[in-house]
Formats: structure tokens, sequence, C-alpha cells
DNA sequence: TTGTGTTTTACGACCTCC
DNA sequence: GGAGGTCGTAAAACACAA
């Protein structure tokens, strides 16, 4: 299947192309035949695959906040993203997240391909209207095998489109499962091993948050759980007995109902085995 | 334009689990 | 032993004030 393009793509990790033209020459892989999301309130483009069915609106205090940083995130490819200026996107079920609905309505189509001739300038916002070419004539020249930090291109700079479905991924559930991840690098051009540590940093820029809101709160109040550092922890990592509290607090993080994954994970794949336990 | 602080990818070390 | 977790960190990319 897919695992061993997967692993050929591994190789080719570090020369991808202009990723950071973001709307405009994204990666072939990023837009396979059919919208991955066709409806993404409901995730229903794998059916046998999805992790998060249905986990529209489950996320608990902590996540259901707006996040300060959708911004960034609110071009997908363009056209396809209405945004809160001409969005109105009847009928679609809005997702967990207010501001996240807001900018990307459910069935706004996110992977579909965006229309050759773009105005770039109209369509990303100003961070990418004024880095975006600077950036590919960087990456154009990255043509050796580098994959050490020594090399000269250390780093890609990752896609808004892939930024948007990692962190749509993300909302859903803190830790990926292994055909989620299979399937996120395919439809993102990304290899497994960037989704697997894009989910890492993200997890530690998401305890970084916790701790600094908790440092400003003081302990006093606010949604954040009373031990973000347990509390965003892979639940191997606490105690798997039943009815513990770190599963229960791990559970608000996770979607809803993602229990049909449990049969083809692997034992490190644990995060849909926690659910339905209220 | 430039200096500086922050964020984003990516890695290594080390850990736990199977 | 391998996979994936956290933690700490490097360095590129980015934001923004001066």
């Amino acid at each position: 299947m897919y695992v061993g393009y997967l692993l050929d793509k591994e190789s080719s990790m570090y020369h991808q192309g202009p990723v950071r033209r973001s709307s405009i020459n994204l990666p072939p892989q990023n837009f396979v035949s059919t919208p991955q999301y066709p409806d993404f309130t409901g995730y229903h483009h794998v059916p046998n695959m999805d992790t998060h069915a249905q986990s529209t609106g489950s996320w608990g205090p902590t996540y259901g906040a707006p996040r300060e940083d959708w911004g960034a995130y609110s071009l997908g490819p363009p056209n396809t993203i209405p945004t809160p200026m001409n969005n109105s996107s009847p009928g679609q079920v809005p997702y967990c997240s207010s501001e996240y609905s807001h900018m990307h309505p459910p069935g706004a189509a996110v992977l579909q391909p965006p229309p050759e001739n773009v105005n770039v300038a109209q369509l990303t916002p100003d961070r990418e209207r004024r880095n975006s070419f600077q950036w590919m004539s960087k990456t154009a020249q990255s043509s050796s095998t580098g994959k050490t930090r020594t090399k000269e291109k250390y780093r890609v700079v990752y896609t808004d489109h892939q930024r948007l479905e990692l962190e749509k991924e993300f909302h859903f559930n803190r830790y990926i499962t292994i055909r989620r991840k299979s399937e996120l690098a395919v439809n993102l051009g990304l290899s497994e091993r960037q989704v697997k540590i894009w989910f890492q940093n993200r997890r530690a820029k998401e305890r970084k948050l916790i701790k600094k809101k908790m440092g400003q709160s003081d302990g006093s109040g606010g949604s954040v759980h009373s031990d973000p550092g347990s509390s965003l922890r892979h639940p191997r990592f606490t105690v798997p007995s039943s009815g513990n509290e770190h599963l229960a607090v791990y559970q608000e993080y996770t979607a809803s109902d993602c229990d049909s994954h449990s049969d083809s994970l692997t034992g490190h794949q644990i995060t849909c085995r926690i659910t339905n336990n209220n």
C-alpha cells in the first residue's frame, strides 16, 4: 500500500518542492483525486479508516476555546476556503471550534486543487506574500540528499495547507494513529516521520501554552487541567488502569468515537482505546 | 534596514512498552 | 530491538519594534 510509497518518500523528505508557495504550487500529493475531507465534520473520507468519525464538538473546555493561532491557517487552497468575509456555508455542521468553522466551513474541500493562475497576494496573508518567493528561491537550490541539519537545507516550511490539515487532525486527536498518519502523510505530501514529528512538536507547543496559561492564572481556575504535564502525556505513560484520572483527562482530547481503531493498531497506538469510558 | 525575540521544523538522548 | 513518547535544543523562518 502506500506505506511502501512513504518509505520511498522518506528519503526525499528533505528536498521537497517549493512547499512554501503555499497555495499555488503544492506538491501533487496534496491533491489526491478525491477530496479527503469532503465533509470535514464527519471525516468519512475513508470509511474503515476513520479515526475520529463524528467527533464534532467533543473537545473539552481546554481545546474548545478559540485558538489564537488559527488565523495563520485561514487559507487552504485559495478560493476553496471562504474567508470570514465571504463565508457562509449554510447547512454545514460547524466544527467544534467556532472560530475554526467560521474560517473553514466543513465542506470546504481544502484538498481541492487551486486554480493555476492565482494571485498569491490576494490569497495569502501578509506573511506569505512577503516570503513565499524568497523561500522558494532558497529551497530550489538544495538538491543534495541532505538529511542532517548540517546540510544546506535544514528544514522546510510547511505550507499553510499542510499545517491546516495537521492542525485539524490535531484538533481531533492529540495523538495520531498509524493509519491516520499514513493517510495524512500521503495526502499532504509529507513523510510519516514528518507527521509524527509535527505532532510531537505540536504537543510540546500545547504543553508550553498550557504551562504559560497556568503560570499566568496561577492555578486559579481557568479551564486548563490541573496537571498539564500529565494531561498531554501519552496515555501509555500513565497508569493504564480503568477509570484512572489520566485517561479521563486524556479522553477530553480525543475524538469521542474512535474505538474502531484498536484492532489494527500496534501496542503503541492506543490513542483510541480509551474512549467511551464515560 | 536591522536587531531581536518568537515560532517552526528537525534531531538526539533517553524512556517505556510490546 | 523497534516504535513512539517527552524533553531539550539547533537553526531557519518569521514578526516586529526601533
